[in-house]
DNA sequence: TTTATTTCGGACAACTTTATCCTATTTGTA
DNA sequence: TACAAATAGGATAAAGTTGTCCGAAATAAA
């Protein structure tokens, strides 16, 4: 479904956005550590969100990855997805066809159609506060 | 979503059950062809799918790839799915956890599931007569 | 200003998926 | 039986994804 860069992109920035709810910077160590994941790859993947605006990252002595507060409860799932996977999952045909278009439809689409826009509007109204929370309390994982 | 073999897979799939509906065979050339994919490596999932018992294949002069035309009508998107990227789309964790457990949920495991479980039901209630249907009656296509 | 700390970024290595090529094997027909 | 036509399957190559390494650049503190 996504990518594994996607994967631990999500991850890395649930637990980017649970420490900064508490004024608590991470490292790349500390990240890859907690959602269990390639150090250096995670770091390269952490590059990429700070290079889409989505956690923005302090250089130098007591730095580290960081969320602005605010964007905590405005960032969607769908901004993740987008900076690492862009927009086939979105948009591409399901089986395969150079574009998905209703007026050159492959046998799947009308079908494929309803659950890709709903995976769709699902990351859409998944805010990274909803999937922190859950985190939190306890009631979801990061790993294992 | 799905593989590149499994995209041709299910293409190569519903191509050869038009024309078995027809009582032709089709050699994988034609196939390729008429799908838009890669000879040599159509060949390759096309015996995946022959060890898998969801086509059959005639070896020597005038054979060919065809499916029983009862099977047309029984087979289902999930069996060509399932034979070649196995059962990861129905039962795999969204964020790549070991395994996707109730118990020891990822942060998106509740709004991910629903989707999953939609996909896996709309493979499992999709038989290749319907996908053939729509290509015979020219409402949707292979290629391009 | 020097030093320690930390992210950035390029190069490269390993692995997986996709794709090609060539030969072996099977089978129908002359 | 010999031949031609067709799939099967192994070896290999190309491309993409995942993962590692190391030095450069930035920054805070001493
Ligand atoms: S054309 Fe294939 S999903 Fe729309
Ligand atoms: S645990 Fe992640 S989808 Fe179920």
């Amino acid at each position: 479904m996504f990518s594994k860069a996607c994967e631990y992109g999500i991850k890395a920035t649930i637990f980017i956005a649970i420490n900064s709810s508490e004024n608590r910077r991470v490292s790349p160590k500390e990240i890859s550590e907690e959602i269990d994941s390639p150090q250096a790859f995670t770091a390269k993947i952490l590059q990429a969100l700070v290079r889409n605006n989505i956690v923005k990252s302090v250089r130098g002595a007591y730095g580290g990855f960081e969320i602005e507060k605010d964007k905590i409860a405005t960032t969607k799932l769908s901004q993740i997805v987008y900076a690492i996977d862009g927009d086939g999952i979105y948009k591409g045909c399901g089986l395969g066809l150079h574009t998905c278009d209703e007026n050159h439809p492959c046998p799947v689409h009308d079908k494929f159609k309803v659950i890709r826009d709903e995976l769709k509007h699902m990351l859409e109204n998944t805010s990274l506060e909803q999937l922190a929370l859950d985190i939190k309390s306890g009631v979801a994982f990061l790993k294992v």
